[in-house]
DNA sequence: GCGTCGCAATGTGTATACGATATGCCAGAC
DNA sequence: GTCTGGCATATCGTATACACATTGCGACGC
């Protein structure tokens, strides 16, 4: 069994501890795509009963980062193809419109935190602590949005990071970290001289070649035969 | 009321059908924000347990349509002055993305089911029906994300669309309908006319009309202490 | 009279029990 | 040998029971 004794989890009421845990067992990949949920067994093993973890899968369902069939319980996701592109879009379109309010935000101080930020991602990817790169990765474009002030989007592009880190881990090139710290620290330049324009160039760009690096015709887990057999889009077809 | 009897929600099992009656239930400001949504009596009126009620309202509460405090139940959420500002910026933002997406997608058959919307908007507007209106209106927005064809990004403006609707419930000024049918008929003609950037301005300036147009100084509500007794931003401060 | 402590009522937090549904296996027929 | 039908198992869906937190009221002490 994964745990012996029960974790102390309940010290925070509510089982948002255990959703945390979930989430990030899912994003540093511990929990592959398609791994079943039971939720007898989770609740064994968080020393709680099911009801707290249905309400911990039912958030995370609700984030798309695990699929609930009905009856025959919850899986971790597997985004598809089609649906990495759209969550990619989305943060293009996101995450430019918060360059526009962060340029004028920007401060020492949030510039001094952005660029640890960018150092500790630096330190994971000389270690090749892959884990933590694609944690640290997510955070910093958290901390972007955070900074931009508007909690709304920031909320939203929490989601679409988590749903990125899965798609990552499912169709990343081995060897081949998506995000760049490089990257983040040219975008904090170009923050820092309130360039705008180039800051968003370089936000675009960014995102582009994240998805860009993924391989998108072969996810590293075994694919299923619905996918393997389904018909690649022919030029007669729509 | 809401109901004498039973409903037979439980055709379509899984609490599903329970959701959609809450959340129209609050966009059609049936359910004034503030109004406390007790688990016991939720489930006697709609005939099931209170499991089955407490995972609508996780999902409402996820959506931001309603607010639970821990051991104190949930109520209707009662949307801030930023929260809403935050809102129709995010609004701006995404829809605004929408209409470039929109403008090559659009045939003659969207247009003319966004035009059919349009009309159903105006026979509501002429017949005074309020309810029918906010959500017909709702309807229009949301019907061009799904042209646009990111599920991803439509799922974000359903949110963002209910949201509205809300806040519009709480501040909208008495006989000053926020979301004019008007506007959205010359958003079509634009689109039409594949004239993005005329669509664009329009878009943009149709949701900061709806914005303007609230009473944001005085919620048609009655205040709470906390708010009522709330320092107004002054001159000097933020 | 005023403030404080304690009790009762209300309603949520969690665990558990039971029924329903999907899945896999095995036996039987063709 | 292959296919079909039924049974056994595992797991989810829902209801219910009990424990606990919060709130409001009333009595007591000051």
């Amino acid at each position: 069994m994964l745990s012996t004794n029960p974790r102390d989890a309940k010290a925070a009421p509510g089982g948002v501890e255990i959703y945390g845990e979930l989430h990030n067992a899912i994003l540093e990949q511990r929990l592959a795509p398609g791994t079943k949920l039971p939720e007898d067994a989770l609740g064994e093993i968080f020393g709680v009963s099911r009801t707290i973890i249905r309400k911990a899968l039912l958030r995370l369902a609700h984030e798309n980062l695990i699929e609930v069939r009905p009856n025959r319980g919850a899986v971790v996701a597997s985004p598809t193809v089609e649906e990495a592109a759209e969550v990619f879009e989305a943060r293009r379109i996101v995450e430019g419109a918060l360059i526009d309010k962060l340029v004028p935000a920007m401060t020492k101080a949030r510039i001094a935190r952005l660029g640890a930020l960018v150092g500790e991602e630096r330190t994971a990817y000389d270690a090749g602590n892959r884990a933590d790169l694609i944690r640290l990765s997510g955070a910093f474009h958290l901390c972007l949005a955070e900074i931009a002030g508007n909690s709304v989007l920031a909320e939203y592009l929490k989601e679409l990071v988590s749903r990125t880190s899965l798609i990552i881990s499912l169709y990343e090139a081995p060897g081949n970290s998506a995000c760049s710290h490089e990257e983040h620290a040219g975008l904090i330049e170009a923050l820092a001289a309130k360039d705008g324009p180039r800051a968003r160039a370089l936000m675009d760009a960014h995102l582009q070649a994240c998805e860009e690096k993924l391989n998108i015709d072969a996810p590293d887990t075994e694919r299923g035969l619905a996918e393997i057999f389904a018909r690649p889009a022919l030029a007669s077809g729509s």
